[in-house]
DNA sequence: TTGTGTTTTACGACCTCC
DNA sequence: GGAGGTCGTAAAACACAA
């Protein structure tokens, strides 16, 4: 079937069908289960109210066809106006309605992959996030460290000079390390990073990460 | 063949816009 | 008020492993 023709010129352009044809679908096995069920039922027939024994209007699959006309006409514009809906049905053989609800359906699976695509993005984003956080605290503890290092050399100097008095700061310079295990704003207890059970910052490491403290605690469990 | 999980079609309730 | 939107859900159609 001419594409022009099922369309018309106002709502696809040419150029679309040139670009996308026919085999841009969303997915393989999608293809492969149509192929399949065209094969047990002998093809389309191009009619989607088919009837069952009953003479009821039972759900009816839409063809291949039909299917993908709809596909191409919902990349070109996602609202269907009443004009298009009553012309794609025309042309398909199909009630308006079914077309309506062809793309509300059609509407909601786009959201829906697309917050799938956006949740996966935010996700990436945060375990990054996590991962940077985890580093910035191991440079806070290795500083710490050392500065604990040099307050004990600073006291040691002291002592040896017969400076005895020198302690007026009550002897704090042991508090200095206590981050580890008391530091209100820590994120650590033990020197390792706790993640959420869902962290996934290996596929954000980079080969020269340090991880010698940035291993989280579930992975000891 | 059958049980089960996934996808697709269809509908009703409710909302917004003209 | 009607048309068309989203959202939630039922059920048919389908794929596939056991």
């Amino acid at each position: 079937m001419d594409n022009q023709q099922l369309f018309g010129s106002s709502y696809v352009d040419t150029s679309f069908f040139a670009a996308n044809g026919t085999a841009q679908r969303e997915s393989q096995p999608k293809a492969r289960r149509r192929r399949r069920r065209a094969a047990r039922c002998g093809g389309g027939d191009g009619n989607g109210g088919e009837m069952d024994e009953g003479g009821d209007p039972k759900k009816r699959r839409l063809t291949d066809e039909q299917a993908e006309m709809l596909e191409l006409s919902f990349r070109e514009e996602r609202k269907l106006e009443t004009g298009r809906k009553v012309y794609l049905a025309a042309e398909l053989g199909l009630d308006p309605k079914q077309v309506a609800v062809w793309f509300q359906n059609r509407r909601a699976r786009h959201k829906s992959k697309t917050l799938e695509q956006e949740f996966a993005r935010l996700k990436h984003a945060h375990d990054a996030d996590i991962l940077h956080k985890c580093h910035l605290e191991n440079e806070l503890l290795r500083l710490k460290e050392k500065l604990r290092a040099t307050e004990e050399e600073v006291q040691r100097l002291r002592s040896a000079a017969g400076c005895h008095g020198a302690s007026a700061d009550g002897g704090d310079s042991a508090g200095a390390v206590s981050v580890c295990g008391g530091s209100p704003g820590s994120f650590f207890s033990t020197g390792t990073c706790q993640q959420h059970p869902g962290f996934s910052g290996a596929d954000v490491l980079r080969p020269d990460d340090d991880l010698m403290m940035c291993v989280p605690e579930w992975f000891f469990a």
